[in-house]
DNA sequence: GGGCCCGCAGGG
DNA sequence: CCCTGCGGGCCC
């Protein structure tokens, strides 16, 4: 159902929804019900509906529905967290359920199309809050950041039901409710290997570069391992799927990569941003024979996070 | 399944 | 700029 590939461009409201990446045909907010019956958002329109709202590309700060008469995209009453697409985002959030992005030709001129809509693939909604917006009323706030292009295959909120139904686990397994949380909980830990990042990993024997880990899956001795793109792929300015571009890495160490919690420096050192007064703050990255990282792919991730390197490279 | 309400349309 | 209209959700 989610076979649509990010990049494809649609003439109108109608289109998205005849796609089934959006079942509104006016509203910014789509949502359905998730394993629990409760509303959870699926897809978002960014079109410049609500004058609070900020298009980085890889990071959007939306704003929710509501506070406005139609046709004007000014505000004119406060938002209400009742209102169903703002809390349908929430339990999103709270859920960890990725949302589809389609900007339409009137977003921000550098990330929106000429003409009509484009599906933008699926980002995260990291927070939501609540604060006064630029006409003086209160309104509802989402940040969502764009998954990393390794995890854009994973399938919808709809897909992770339509599934489960479709082998007829129902019938068989008697709790659906169940299935889906059990499918939501691992889902996104589900990343597609490349034959780049087979190599890297083989290279390391599937020790993490960072803290050297080394996740045992079996008694045969098997471990496990990510291979993890230092310059994200894809976006406008996405690197390549190169062996410079890419780390060997565990699960939590790839995450906090992907969201700049770790950088790298010139010398190739892992600076931990975040870490606890118990945790090393910057160590070496482990390096192996035949595997040489590319500093510009560090420099790329600085510049995209915008972190200031505090031990001097930059 | 009908009536009603609503909105990041769409076209003048 | 204004006005019409359509489909989805949701209540009977």
């Amino acid at each position: 159902m989610n076979d649509v590939p990010p990049g494809t461009a649609f003439e109108n409201r109608r289109a998205v929804k005849d796609a089934k990446l959006h079942k509104e045909s006016e509203a910014g907010i789509s949502w359905g019900r998730d394993g629990e019956d409760e509303r959870a958002a699926d897809a978002i329109v960014l079109n410049n509906g609500y004058e609070d709202d900020v298009d980085e590309w890889h990071e959007i700060t939306y704003t929710g529905a509501g506070g406005q008469t139609r046709n004007s995209n000014s505000q004119t009453f406060d938002q209400s967290w009742e209102n169903k697409g703002n809390a349908s985002l929430r339990r999103s959030r709270l859920m960890g359920n990725p949302v589809r992005v389609i900007r339409g030709s009137q977003g921000e001129a550098a990330y929106s199309p000429a003409s009509g809509y484009r599906y933008d693939g699926l980002y995260e909604i990291v927070s939501d809050w609540d604060e006064v917006g630029r006409s003086g009323f209160r309104i509802c706030r989402f940040k969502m950041i764009r998954l990393p292009e390794d995890r854009q295959d994973l399938t919808s909120l709809e897909q992770q039901v339509k599934e489960i139904l479709d082998r007829g686990e129902v019938g068989a397994g008697g709790d659906a409710d169940a299935q889906v949380r059990r499918r939501r909980a691992t889902i996104d830990r589900i990343v597609r290997d490349t034959a780049v990042a087979r190599r890297v990993k083989t290279l390391h024997r599937f020790i993490c570069q960072v803290c050297s880990i080394s996740l045992q899956i079996s008694a045969d001795g098997r471990s496990y391992a990510e291979g993890a793109h230092i310059q994200a792929l894809g976006g406008p300015e996405g690197g390549p799927d190169v062996d410079g571009n890419v780390l060997c890495l565990c699960p939590n160490c790839h995450i906090k990569l992907d969201r700049g919690a770790l950088y790298l420096t010139d010398d190739l050192h892992v600076v931990d941003r975040f870490a606890g007064a118990d945790a090393p703050r910057r160590v070496p990255l482990r390096t192996v024979e035949g595997h040489q990282v590319q500093k510009r792919f560090a420099r790329a991730h600085r510049r995209f996070w915008k972190i200031m390197d505090e031990y001097g490279s930059n």
